[in-house]
DNA sequence: CTGTAACCGAGACGGTACGTCAGGTCTTTAG
DNA sequence: CTAAAGACCTGACGTACCGTCTCGGTTACAG
């Protein structure tokens, strides 16, 4: 018989290890500084291991985002049944997010690695938006929902939301309290 | 006399050339592969010459932002008195910019610039913002813009806007006719 | 089986173009302007395989010396059982060396290795006396050989007989026939 | 008047300063270490004044030992009348000076500078054979001195003694008490 | 059971770029 | 007009990682 397959098999442990050790290093270090010989040397494996299964960098941390290895749920869009609550509640916990050191470390390493990797860039975008998309949950809101212009283009004021928190996070400008409602404010209206 | 000092001076022609070939560089390899060993040479100078001035490439690029040699006025905003009409002209100018591959390399490459280095970060908002900051611009036109709520939180609003357009680039979505002023409707109102 | 050692192994190729261009650049540029550089450039080899197994470009050339590379043996004392008549050829086919300049520059090459490397300088003395020492030989001859005085001592006289080559090389006194003789003769007596 | 010349003249405080500067750090750093820059800056001097009047660190050690700056007489050889007794305390204060490891190290800075300038070769050959040369010495003495071989070959003689205090220095064979004696018995006969 | 093929860790290889240092030339400024 | 200060270009330094490759050792299926 053709075509048969022996030798073990992709050792998930090493996978696993591999994707840990990816993602403590981005945020210690940085998307630039972040090397493939550390993350070998963190996840005690060798460098052909992650050659094997990973193009680039940029791979292993789209897998990463993927897993929720990196920001596993804590972002994700909580669902009550009232948007505006769920939206508040989402975005308080992502300036919450900004407000530490290293969380704002971690997000600016994650934009430089979207940056340069399209698929960390499509995940990035996902992950923001929690495992069910922000602008779906618009949508779904939309008949329901007694505090929302009926109409809104759901889309672009998704891209808003997310794309002010990006911005934050590049433009080091420092936290507020209260930032978090006035942003929503100004989009969705009062 | 004393504290005098003595020998010459910081060549201009030396630092223009360096800042023109960082520009072209980074708009041809991105970020992570520009080098310095290749600004030094595209720009007939010594390495030294760089490293005597600039701290890290970073910092050569806030510079070239700061100068406008790199996005050179291209996107500032206008100013017709119709406050609306000019945002609609600057959003559309912005994403001519990133349907051309080579805009949207350059902005992402700005990006992830703007990443690891606090000063691009700031530059680069302020750049896009044009010489005169959007909310600026928003807060002036207040009070006799009929088509403007008069109560908008305009800082708010101008980060959004400049917010789309970096998620726009890094989750590479194509861009499509109309999309510029579905998000200026979107964020600004009917 | 534990202790079981894995990897790849040195490259014996690698080491001896090491070797070889090392021996090359010495007789070219002299001790100073040979540079680790040129050497990885000419060996067709990275810079770090020099650094991995060599501490300094002084250690490069000890080996040479070690090996053979750069004298290869054409130094060595013979042996025809004529004590005096070996000398005078070692020593004549050492001032024929120093007649060719590139022979000359070799020599002060090495010279200027074997002062800033205590291991180069010991090889080089080696080197110089063949794989039998001078005064070793000198020794072994002393009952037999009838033109030799034979309470002579030997370490002495090896010594100053590589040491005026050495000087001869240094002060670029030009080398003149009946040279060798003449220093064999002022040194063992008629 | 034609032929006239203005202008203030070489400063010999700036070159004396920098004849001391070289001397000293040539002993304290060896010759490869030695550069241009630390001796324009020890000698409280621009780097192109020293550019100006000499074209390599090998010139102005050269200088250096032309005008005593570095071995100031100490090893001249004396004139007793006895030329045996006189070699043995000229040799004796060599090897007392090769037993200090500052000593040594100046020696063999020296053999370095020798090696790549030739100018520096003849002048450490000369000054090493004293103001006046031992060659010269023995020829003189050679008629009357009774315990000198009269026939003897004298430049080879200086040749030798010379050159074995060279390879000694070289060679880092350690210095023991007698070795300058047995050197000279070896060499003149006893 | 036993071969054997694919996995694993380790790490040497030819390279590129790093950031530093010194060399030697040139220009500016003070005296 | 000299000489200091120091900016300039050049080029080598020694280090860190790149991505490829080669080792032995170690499974886990195929025969």
């Amino acid at each position: 018989m053709a075509f048969a397959r022996s030798g073990p098999v992709r050792s998930e442990a090493a996978r696993r290890s591999i994707l840990q050790a990816a993602a403590e290093l981005l945020a210690e270090r940085g998307y630039e500084s972040l090397a493939i010989e550390q993350i070998a040397a963190r996840a005690g494996v060798g460098k052909q291991t992650i050659y094997r299964w990973w193009p680039s960098k940029g791979a292993i941390l789209a897998e990463c985002l993927l897993e929720g290895t990196m920001l596993d749920g804590r972002l994700d869009l909580p669902d009550t049944g009232d948007i505006r609550a769920d939206l508040r509640d989402w975005l308080g916990r992502i300036f919450a997010l900004l407000e530490r050191p290293e969380g704002e470390g971690l997000l600016r390493a994650l934009i430089a690695a979207a940056a340069d990797n399209a698929e960390v860039g499509r995940r990035l975008r996902d992950s923001l938006s929690g495992s069910e998309s922000v602008s779906g949950r618009l949508a779904r809101a939309a008949g329901t929902a007694p505090n929302l212009t009926p109409v809104a283009p759901f889309e672009e004021i998704a891209e808003a939301l997310i794309g002010a928190v990006l911005l934050r996070a590049l433009s080091r400008t420092p936290v507020e309290p209260g930032d978090a409602d006035r942003l929503l404010d100004a989009i969705l209206g009062r």
